[in-house]
DNA sequence: GTATCATTGATAATGATTATCAATATCTAA
DNA sequence: TTAGATATTGATAATCATTATCAATGATAC
C-alpha cells in the first residue's frame, strides 16, 4: 500500500468512525496535501488546491486540515513566524524541530528514544495518542551572538 | 534568591544583553505574570495587569510576553482551543503536556529522561536552548469512545 | 544634565480562524 | 434504488489575535 493510500485509509476510517462523511472535496484536499512540500499553511494549501479545482472554498480547506490533524494524518507545527503550518505524518519517519527564536529557521531531527518514551507515557495515562511533537526553542549557531536589532 | 527574583534576573540580563531597556511596565508585567495561575492568555494577563495599573496598554503586555518567551522566562502552550497561553518556566519543575483533541483538557507530566535527551540534542546542534516543549495530542480516557457530535 | 535611542499607549491595519446559512451531497436503511 | 435524515459545502461576515504606526515619553550612557 502506498503512503498515500495509507493516509487515506486512516482518514476515511476516522471519518466513518465519527459519523462524518467522505466527500470528494476532502479526498481532493488530502491528495493535494500529500503531494506538496512540507510545512504548508492553510493559505498555501488553499492556493495549491485552488489551482486544480477552482470550486473548492477556503473554509473547506481549513475545516479539512483540522480533521486531518484530529485523525493523526497531519501535524501542526509553529515556527514562531506567526502562522500555523502543517506537515504530513503518516509515511514519513517521525522527527522533531529545533526552532530559532530570531531567524525562525528550523532544523529537523529524529530521536528514537524520545519516540519510545512518548508512546509509553501516553499508554500510561490511558491516552489514545494520534500525534505528538517536541520543539526545542532557542538561538541557532548563527544567531547566538547577534543582538535583537542586527 | 526567590523564584521571582530569579526570573527577574534572567529577564533583565536578557534585555541588557540585547540593548533593550528595563522599564517599569516590563517589570510590573513580569510580576503579574509570576503571581498568576498558569496558562494565561495575553488577554487574561492584560486584564490582571490592568486591575492594578490602569495606565498599561494591551500592546505593551503583548510585546512583553514575547520578550519573556525569548528570554526563556515564559513558555507558550497551545491546548488547541484557539488561543495561545503562557506559563512561567523558571522556578517550576519542567513538565510537558498531554492534550485532548476533543475536550481540550490537558494533563501535565514530567519525565527526566526526556529532559536530558532534549538538552543533549540542543548541545549537539550548537543550539542555545532557552526553552522546549513536548506535547502529546490525542483522546483522553473520557473522550476516546465518544463521537464528534456528542 | 543632555543626547540618543528604545519604549509606550492608543488605535488602525492586518491576518487567521470560526460562524452562519441556504443549497447540495452523502449515507443508511428499507 | 430510492427516500429521508443529516452532514457538508462555499461565500461571506464576524470574531479574535497579532502586529504596525507614530508622536510623546522614558531609560541609559557619557
Amino acid at each position: 500500500m502506498s503512503l498515500k493510500e495509507e493516509a487515506k485509509e486512516i482518514f476515511y476510517r476516522h471519518l466513518r468512525g465519527r459519523g462524518q462523511k467522505v466527500t470528494a472535496q476532502r479526498d481532493f484536499i488530502l491528495s493535494s496535501f500529500l503531494k506538496n512540500p512540507n510545512h504548508v499553511s492553510t493559505e498555501e494549501l488553499y492556493a495549491v488546491v485552488k489551482k486544480d479545482d477552482k470550486s473548492i472554498g477556503y473554509a473547506t480547506v481549513a475545516r479539512t486540515v483540522k480533521i486531518l490533524k484530529e485523525a493523526g494524518v497531519a501535524r501542526e507545527v509553529d515556527f514562531g513566524d506567526g502562522r500555523k503550518r502543517f506537515e504530513p505524518l503518516s509515511g514519513t519517519k517521525h522527527h522533531d524541530h529545533m526552532i530559532c527564536l530570531k531567524c525562525h529557521n528550523q532544523v529537523e531531527f529524529a530521536n528514537d528514544q524520545i519516540e519510545k518514551l512518548q508512546e509509553d507515557l501516553a499508554k500510561k495515562h490511558g491516552f489514545e495518542m494520534v500525534n505528538h511533537r517536541m520543539d526545542i526553542m532557542g538561538y541557532c549557531r548563527e544567531c547566538k551572538s547577534k543582538k535583537l536589532s542586527e
